[in-house]
RNA sequence: GGCGACAUAGCCAAGUGGUAAGGCAGAGGUCUGCAAAACCUUCACCCCCGGUUCAAAUCCGGGUGUCGCCU
């Protein structure tokens, strides 16, 4: 039984998620559930492109700025914090409008998954890397191999990270590690109208490198210093994100501000990429191409009656 | 004008007679508690012409180009 309704905006970083998402949002009287791993974060605002105040101001948002950046925030605690939200905008009658880019997150709303099998286990994920740094991750594999088969069969011996959670989980839970597969096709709680957002890939990277000059102009160095002055360190979560760990480096007088911003606009084209083939996978998508668009207005229409032409389906 | 060095993928680069390492970029893909993460796959007949040799990116001659030095 669907719990009801919710609108799902995804695409790669820059393609002009935000923008649309509000326009919705006011449109068809929603609220915005961000789907964005690093936008949680308070004080993160240059470089996590989140809304500007003024953006904020016209729609309600929600796990935008909510999390400190020295706090841990993970796909399993946003799944529980997003669901949450989620009920209470059904409660108030609002639209809930997911937006944002990170695929895991996104999956853990419009799929089944339960991360609850078995929580982290930190001495036994430390005692794992150890063991894959001086044995190799070889060793590793051997050892999931006895436990979970089906996720060994599934994770390269390369793939360090995930060989560890998946021991984590078959040996502290006693079942394996479900497979993404299982689960594809079984929806989840509420009824998705998924919308893509989508460009030309040389227009989009063209546009994410003049975004990440935008956020220099706009002081993301001085954002990255203020933030390490409150005592984070590259080591931090929060500081892993692009912009802000490439910053941390010319900051430490590792190389040139030019360097940095070079580096930057390579890993966030690398990262839109990765963000494609994510969501490729969505079956139930509409796709909207915004490498021609003459007017905001008019594109931002067409999703919006798209969307609306859905919700009165049953 | 003379002398010398070098010419290998979009870029960096190894290879000095036995059938083209590696890295970056690009493209495609995987994904159930760090996901802006982690990982996988893929991508060249070696500047041109001629010669030597069973065999040449590798040796020889010529051409072209680039860089450095000299007059």
């Amino acid at each position: 039984m669907k719990k009801g309704k919710i609108v799902v905006i995804i695409g790669p970083t820059a393609v002009g998620k935000t923008k649309y998402a509000i326009h919705v949002a006011q449109k068809l009287d929603g609220e915005i559930l961000s789907a964005d791993s690093m936008q949680v974060y308070r004080h993160m605002n240059i470089g996590s492109a989140k809304p500007t105040e003024e953006e904020m101001a016209m729609v309600r948002h929600h796990l935008i700025g909510e999390v400190d950046p020295q706090d841990e925030w993970t796909a399993a605690e946003y799944q529980k914090e997003a669901k949450r939200r989620i009920d209470q905008m059904f409660l108030r009658g609002k639209l809930p409008i997911i937006c944002g880019g990170t695929g895991l997150y996104v999956n853990s709303l419009i799929y089944d998954m339960d991360f609850s099998t078995a929580k982290e286990d930190e001495s036994l994920r430390k005692e794992l890397q150890l063991l894959a740094d001086s044995i190799g991750g070889q060793a590793l594999h051997e050892r999931l191999k006895k436990v979970d088969p089906t996720a060994a069969e599934r994770i390269h011996p390369n793939n360090i990270k995930k060989m560890i959670r998946a021991i984590e989980v078959a040996e502290t839970a006693g079942k394996g590690i479900p497979a993404f597969d299982g689960v594809f096709e079984k929806e989840g709680d509420y009824d998705c109208i998924m919308i893509g957002l989508n460009m030309n890939r040389q227009v989009l990277y063209n546009r994410i490198e003049q975004r990440v000059d935008a956020m220099i102009e706009a002081g993301l160095a001085d954002e990255v210093r203020m933030l390490l002055g409150q005592g984070l360190t590259e080591d931090d979560n929060s500081m892993k994100g692009i912009g802000y760990k490439e910053l941390i480096g010319f900051l430490k007088s590792e190389y040139s501000l030019e360097e940095a911003v070079k580096r930057i606009k390579q890993n966030s084209r690398n990262y839109a990429k990765r963000q494609m083939t994510w969501f490729r996978r969505y079956k139930n998508i509409k796709w909207f191409d915004l490498t021609d668009v003459v007017s905001f207005e008019k594109s931002a229409e067409d999703i919006t009656a798209y969307i609306r032409e859905k919700l009165v389906e049953s």
